[in-house]
DNA sequence: TCGTAACCGAGACGGTACGTCCCGTCTTGCG
DNA sequence: CGCAAGACGGGACGTACCGTCTCGGTTACGA
């Protein structure tokens, strides 16, 4: 027998209601009860499909963050466009927040990398084979371009804005 | 009355034990409670000093973690293999959750910038002033140099090791 | 249109359930999802024939048990005997369970003295009629009979046993 | 070193507001979440000093409703007439809900007799043996008396009241 | 004989109490 | 007056059961 199927409306609400909650408080500030009441599901229907407020979140990115990523644009300046943009708003808070997460949580840090930095390292890195010349340095230079992303995200000494996309690829074009 | 002067055994215990938790069951699982269980003090000595576990742990990373950096070596591949050695213990993970909760707390995000990365930032500059020709992009390089440590740090795709700063020192040679 | 008709033997199977629950965890442990599962059925199919855990055990304890009570007997030694024997299981646990829910719950008292506790207290009277003297004292003397029984099986200061059923008789003998 | 001493306010504060709530709502729906709420006290205070809703309310009767209880009188109707008294308020109601539990819990089952019932047997005991000649059926009596008060105060079919006391009375001056 | 209405199992749903943990504050006595 | 100890009010945790709701599948009557 089948028993009742899984409601897709609570699914979206819960995933919803966390990234909204994730930008109104901030990651580390929200609760999983906080998310079901803003939900209004029942607190055992989130736990049902979700172990941990990472678990939720990550879904989150993944079916309703990611398809708003428009497909890889062939040279690097509109890649580099797109991303940072994306960087400015709930995903660039939720994906700090998972990564700091990830910190303690080896299968967390595992799925992270697999679902999330994997895909748009690929990304770049295809962008890139088509800009540089050597292709010695081509991982590098991935960790280096989104590093210093993820290091202005983090630290906030300076935006990841048009402005750093644009210095970035005058970098590259020089280099290559 | 100037009564009984603050117990600097308690604050070294307090700081040491903070570190030791940390690294044993990483920053978000550290609490308050378990820091002054750990410390053999009262709960009340730790309030009283500090407000949150960021400035337990900020105060032990500037009071007990600073001064066992080397002082900074004139060529960058010294600077980068100080550097990233250090990054390979209790520091990482530390610094790493610092920075995650700075994320919804600017004013622990302003302290964690002049204490702990802005003199590291400044370190590495002084450093580059010396290798690279062109100074016009000297904060974008520290950026991406930091940037490639922290992104590496976190995701975990890739270690922050001795290989990292020879690759590094070679990019910035053939670019200078 | 008439539909299926109701499962006798989801009925029995959920009766004798409850009550083998009732007796391996107590009646306050016992809850209606494991009745359910005990009994192999469907939740609904309970909570369509059955309101409460009290309804279930009620039903239970006329349709299952009830039948078993031996047919009064003329004398108050055998009735007694009787009945204090059935009290021993079961029985007792769960008639003592509905008891104490009564108390907050008027109408299962009602259903309660109707169907359970009244018809043994109109037998034992009819009992008595024969053995007593005086009718002046009735119903006192089935409040004192009864209540001594009841007494025991709550407080189990003394067993309800046959050298109870014995005392009384003695008891009720002398003064008569 | 002693630590903060258990807050006397916060202990009469949660007995009293156990009682208020099985007044209000009876026994069975009476949450400890609801008594923490009640006594405007916090969950951990509740739990720190009692196990369960049985324990509050057993201390409850024995250090808030035991001492209302008047002195033994040395005669059988007025110690009835207090007795019965007694019941007919929140103690009665208090004293079924525990009887109730007991059945499930061995322990609670005997600190009850101990606590509670057992006293008040022993002072029936006491008063029994002035009134009657003999002291062959002591225990028997007191069973039957307190037994018959039992048995209505949980069937309700009469109420437990001062004609009860009267009736007793007579009857076992008749006997004695 | 076959449609259909009510049954059945399974199991997810929103809700709420459970007992535990940690928070940050407070109240003791000792040094 | 700092300190350790530890109780305090508060609130999130993850679990269990509540009673309701949908599913797909199964009878057994009556058209």
């Amino acid at each position: 027998m089948v028993g009742r199927p899984r409601s897709e409306a609570s699914r979206r609400a819960i995933l919803e209601a966390a990234l909204r909650l994730c930008e109104r408080d901030g990651y580390p500030n929200v609760t999983l009860k906080a998310v079901a009441a803003e939900a209004g599901t029942g607190r055992q229907t989130l736990y049902r499909w979700w172990n941990t407020k990472a678990d939720v979140l990550l879904e989150a990115m993944t079916t309703i963050v990611a398809p708003r990523i428009p497909p890889s644009p062939p040279d690097l300046r509109s890649f580099l466009l797109d991303t940072f943009a994306l960087t400015d708003g709930v995903a660039g808070r939720v994906v700090v927040g998972l990564m700091a997460e990830a910190q303690s949580d080896p299968d967390l840090a595992e799925r992270l990398r697999t679902l999330l930095i994997g895909p748009r390292r690929a990304a770049l890195r295809k962008v890139l084979e088509g800009a540089l010349s050597s292709h010695a340095d081509l991982d590098l230079t991935v960790d280096m371009i989104f590093g210093a992303m993820w290091y202005r995200l983090l630290n906030r000494h300076a935006p990841v804005d048009a402005a750093l996309a644009e210095e970035i690829t005058d970098l590259v074009r020089r280099i290559s």
